[in-house]
DNA sequence: GGCACCCTGACACGATCGTGGTAGGGTTGT
DNA sequence: ACAACCCTACCACGATCGTGTCAGGGTGCC
């Protein structure tokens, strides 16, 4: 198999890194780890996704985080509109009078953009 | 009731949030929305909760997250060594030599803290 | 002192998540 | 060509989430 090509199928990606096959399509069907294809389907783990695998498991084992969490925060990272309204809305705690910040520009189309872009994370 | 302290109480905040009075608890569990409490224990919405309360039902529906979603949130803008370990972890995709970047420290004690303080997001 | 409200804790129940398994069909290497 | 792999698409099933409801007990006010 690839000892040449040094790029590991999904089963041997799987035993090495300590997930199941299944579960390393569930990784990449929530986006967090997205291997290359061959020409035919078949999916290409690498290194860097070998890394990327284990230190997941990692991250999970030590954070206490679950698999979705992981998810939205790459969504976080991915949409800086998400991230900015959830920092406004962090931040909406301590105005207790309605006096408007007067920074911004209004706050009328303050998150504007076509919701549902939510469950189709990958494009497929 | 409620005319002179304009605080309003549970299923008061409640029919003027759109929330329903079940559903404020579970917010105020998940820790993002907790309001202050009268002397015996009473819920107190003050402008500031109820504010807080509207804007959260329009980042929700804007943003086709979901309310753990948000507390996710909420708990990495509270625990900065996990949101920098999310990020450490974001940016292993490149590294496809096992070049070591070399400016961090060590990466052996790269997340060292009790996991654990996930159920306990109130101490109650 | 009663009535209307609040509290916590529990059970319920559909929906979704995490995970395994299986079926049906292509690919690859000898 | 045949075994040994890979793929996608399902069904299953316990666990958790979101939400309602109810019971048992305290609080506030007329």
């Amino acid at each position: 198999m690839s000892t040449l090509t040094n790029a590991l199928t999904t089963a041997e990606a799987a035993t090495t890194t300590g997930w199941s096959a299944r579960m390393l399509r569930y990784v990449e069907q929530l986006g967090l780890v997205v291997p290359p294809r061959s020409a035919s389907g078949y999916r290409l783990y690498g290194p860097a996704q070998l890394q990327r695998l284990r230190t997941l498991r990692e991250l999970l084992e030590r954070s206490g985080l679950e698999l979705g969490d992981v998810g939205v925060a790459l969504r976080l990272r991915r949409e800086p509109e998400l991230a900015a309204a959830l920092d406004a809305w962090f931040q909406t705690q301590l105005e207790t009078e309605p006096r408007r910040p007067q920074g911004l520009p209004d706050d009328s189309d303050w998150l504007a953009f076509e919701q549902q872009k939510h469950t189709q994370l990958l494009e497929h």
